[in-house]
DNA sequence: ATGGGGGCCTGCCGGC
DNA sequence: TGCCGGCAGGCCCCCA
């Protein structure tokens, strides 16, 4: 599920509950997801604040009081939802456990943070906090959309001589972290540019157009996820992901919506993913 | 170095 | 109604 947008929204939907406010009991269910957890998790997170929730691409990073910093990834299938509340004015309940309920956060504000994964791609990690950047999984991260570092320049350089296709060169998080599959195939279609285009082999004017797509676009869904969290507390999790209108991702057979482009979505599979294109406008 | 493909898990959906 | 194959928004790791 989840690419940059959709993190960013889970983070900012957590921070009020979550930030200034102490761990007060760390339930873990399990001793993994993707990986074991860190040795003595529940012992560590207990009792520490949370300074700051922060994010670095799909990563959610808990800065806490104790000098260590808990790394949290949603795989595809993870969901962080709030219950319970936060301010202390009224009672709420918790709802009941559910199934694949692997870590749960109470905290001393009177709010529980359930972390529920059912495929377990998801993982979570502790570090000192002066090393969250020398994290195995971070420190491999290219620059983020939205940032002075993620500009023409710089992507013009990574995907010189590349011969892999620009869709999977995309989708590495080296080069550009924070992509996921909807977001690539959405900033090409924007593009125009076909996700069978060779890396190396795009003018740099063309990927002056992509860069600014490519941030446009996720710009467009944070604010979007953004203005759906006002329903972030309701009882299902559900965080209107899904209100996100696509133009190619999920489109096969539909019309190309471009203006004066009378082509029709495909759907290829390309190194075992789906992309979805206009072959008519995306050349 | 680069790239392609397998594998990790469970749930859901469509077809028979 | 039940079974089965295919598919899913991620990412590490192994191999050529």
């Amino acid at each position: 599920m989840p690419e940059l947008p959709e993190v960013e929204t889970v983070r900012r939907g957590l921070a009020p509950s979550m930030e200034g406010a102490v761990i007060s009991r760390a339930q873990v269910n399990r001793p993994d997801l993707r990986w074991p957890f860190p040795d003595r998790m529940s012992e560590r997170l207990t009792g520490a604040r949370v300074n700051r929730l922060g994010r670095r691409s799909k990563y959610i990073l808990a800065e806490l009081d104790s000098g260590e910093t808990l790394i949290i990834h949603l795989g595809m299938s993870g969901r962080m939802t709030v219950s319970g509340d936060p301010i202390g004015l009224f009672h709420h309940d918790h709802p009941a456990p559910e199934k694949h309920d692997h870590v749960v956060f109470d905290m001393d504000n009177g709010a529980r943070i359930t972390f529920n994964d059912a495929r377990r791609f998801g993982a979570m990690d502790l570090v000192r906090t002066e090393d969250t950047d020398q994290h195995k999984l971070l420190a491999v991260l290219g620059p983020e959309p939205l940032t002075n570092a993620f500009n023409s320049d710089y992507l013009a350089e990574r995907l010189h001589g590349r011969k892999t296709l620009i869709k999977a060169a995309l989708l590495d998080q080296g080069i550009i972290a924070g992509l996921g599959n909807i977001y690539v195939c959405e900033a090409l279609f924007r593009a125009g540019i076909s996700p069978k285009r060779q890396a190396g082999r795009i003018s740099v004017s063309r990927l002056e157009t992509l860069t600014a797509k490519i941030n446009d676009v996720i710009a467009e869904a944070i604010d979007s996820g953004g203005s759906s969290l006002k329903d972030y507390r309701q009882a299902d999790g559900e965080l209107g992901y899904f209100q996100h209108s696509f133009q190619a991702y999920g489109r096969e057979g539909a019309p190309c919506q471009r203006d004066g482009c009378t082509g029709s979505i495909r759907r290829i599979v390309q190194s075992g993913r789906s992309s979805f294109y206009c072959p008519d406008c995306q050349t």
